[in-house]
DNA sequence: GAAACTTACGTAAAGCGTAATGATC
DNA sequence: GATCATTACGCTTTACGTAAGTTTC
């Protein structure tokens, strides 16, 4: 086993045929078709079905992929932190964020980056602390939880958490919300809205729990979608409220919702890794984007 | 660059000469010399100074070793996935927990696994959480935070934390301790006791810390000790008192310290990723962990 | 029978070991 | 001069490409 072969592997499952992830790596089909059959044998593990002249990840391989890609991963970030020491600059740098983030913040932020700077790569982690995210090969994670010990950290912004509500609903023409609207009265569960939420591990999901909890309070029977976006779709279509962080699309109101603590927001920070040899390159970098964040946020602020 | 060469590396630096490293890998001295000049080349970094007759690794060398390690432990993971997949069962079980813990419970605990049983390997992670340690390759994380999302947990046990003091101290026939004993009046700074406390990543420093800081207290100028033994160690030569979760050594009378909220404690719990192939054999080993804690405690609790 | 994977065979490259050479203390 | 690393050379292994064979739809 070595990283050739397990590029091999993935590019394979990648390509769906041998024959096209042949030609992707620039060798020939035999070539490549023996080398998965070496891997096999020597992880002593069928990577593949070999039913019907097609290969198909067995479940096996379906599992192995990702630690395969993980392996990969990390031999490139090797591979850019010689890079680095050779060249005595970041050439490429890595942000993980939420992926909320990701899309109001992070891809808007890479736009503006010019060809004097490191080259972003980008990665989608939800619901995970910088720890885990700089874990996973990051150089610059964005997070909403706090970071602690060997991580360097700043604030971005307090991003409000708003309830999302299509022009012709009873909440349409009002201000802001207390927190206690959008759920069920224990005494009056009818009165309540059906909430649509993102997963568990969103931030702005993690924020409305923890101030429910913290209320005492619950919602029952939301509807899940798959991101915020998805959420605001649903939204639209008048399914219920949606309680997101992104920016309001399809038409949506956005209400700001407001507890006993103040409005319900997710605090985002940018954090590194202080003992990273490049750690001051990268904080110039999240400076940069904290200072791109704050004009942003000025100007999204007009909105409430 | 392959796996095969980054074994080189590593084992070169580890070894400290290349004759030995050679030596260690059944490879010949001339060969495995080649192999890391053609590493240097790939990377455009030189890893190693030549002077001297002798290598050793230059600043990008230093940097870029845990990097490889990483690699290789990511191949090693991908191995042990594969034989599992191969052989149906876990043949190899990685522990991850704090340092204390680690000596206190996880060490005793592999103790009593027998031939039936999978290798147990084991790595220090202090002050990270379930998903950091997971993600740093253990199967089975033990920490002081809770985990969310994807990883399954169980509680271990809630330790004390103690104030160890040496026989002739002025508490040492105290049965407890109130927080604010621990710490100077901002009245009558002097009549504090000094403080030997472990890093700041220990599970009982943040425990305390938090304690403190909900208090609105705060400790001044406290001894830095390397980990817990070396804080009782310097309580015990009357340097201080130790804030230690660790079982009291050197004769020391440890006592439990009292918050508004109870007992000053951390609370362990045990921690794995439910999308594990292993899974169920991982929350097999969790509960004999679970269960040898519970035995053991049971038996510690006599103390207090 | 077209498209996919596998087997067979010859070739080129890459890694390795032995032997000789160079550098440092 | 002993120890360690490098250079030189020949060999062996290994991966690769071409060509032919097999299976599936």
């Amino acid at each position: 086993m070595e990283l050739r072969t397990l590029r091999y592997f993935v590019a394979t499952v990648d390509a769906g045929t041998v024959t096209a992830a042949a030609e992707r790596l620039h060798v020939t089909q035999p070539g490549l078709s023996r080398q998965l059959r070496q891997l096999e044998q020597e992880l002593g593990v069928d990577l593949f079905h070999r039913t019907g002249g097609r290969l198909t990840p067995t479940r096996a391989g379906q599992s192995l992929l990702p630690l395969a890609q993980d392996v990969l991963e990390r031999a490139d970030a090797l591979r850019v932190a010689a890079a680095f020491h050779a060249k005595g600059r970041l050439d490429r740098l890595t942000i993980g964020a939420p992926l909320t983030t990701l899309r109001d913040v992070v891809a808007p932020f890479i736009a503006t980056l010019d060809a004097g700077d490191p080259i972003p790569a980008v990665f989608q982690a939800d619901g995970q602390t910088a720890g885990e995210i700089l874990g996973r090969g990051a150089d610059l994670a964005v997070t909403s939880f706090p970071a602690r010990a060997p991580y360097e950290s700043r604030t971005l912004a307090e991003l409000p958490v708003w309830a999302c509500v299509p022009p012709g609903h009873r909440w349409a023409h009002r201000a802001r919300l207390r927190l206690a609207e959008l759920v069920a009265d224990p005494e009056h569960p009818s009165t309540a809205e059906r909430l649509v939420l993102p997963p568990a591990t969103f931030t702005s999901r993690i924020s409305l729990d923890a101030a429910l909890q913290r209320a005492g309070r619950s919602y029952s029977d939301p509807i899940e979608a798959a991101d915020g976006t998805v959420a605001q779709a649903l939204a639209a279509a008048g399914r219920g409220v949606a309680v997101v962080s992104d920016d309001p699309q399809f038409g949506l109101h956005a209400l700001p919702i407001h507890t006993d603590d103040g409005k319900l927001s997710v605090r985002l920070i940018t954090a590194w890794d202080s003992r990273h040899p490049a750690h001051t390159a990268i904080a110039a970098v999240a400076d940069r984007l904290r200072l791109f964040v704050a004009q942003r946020y000025s100007v999204t602020n007009d909105r409430t």
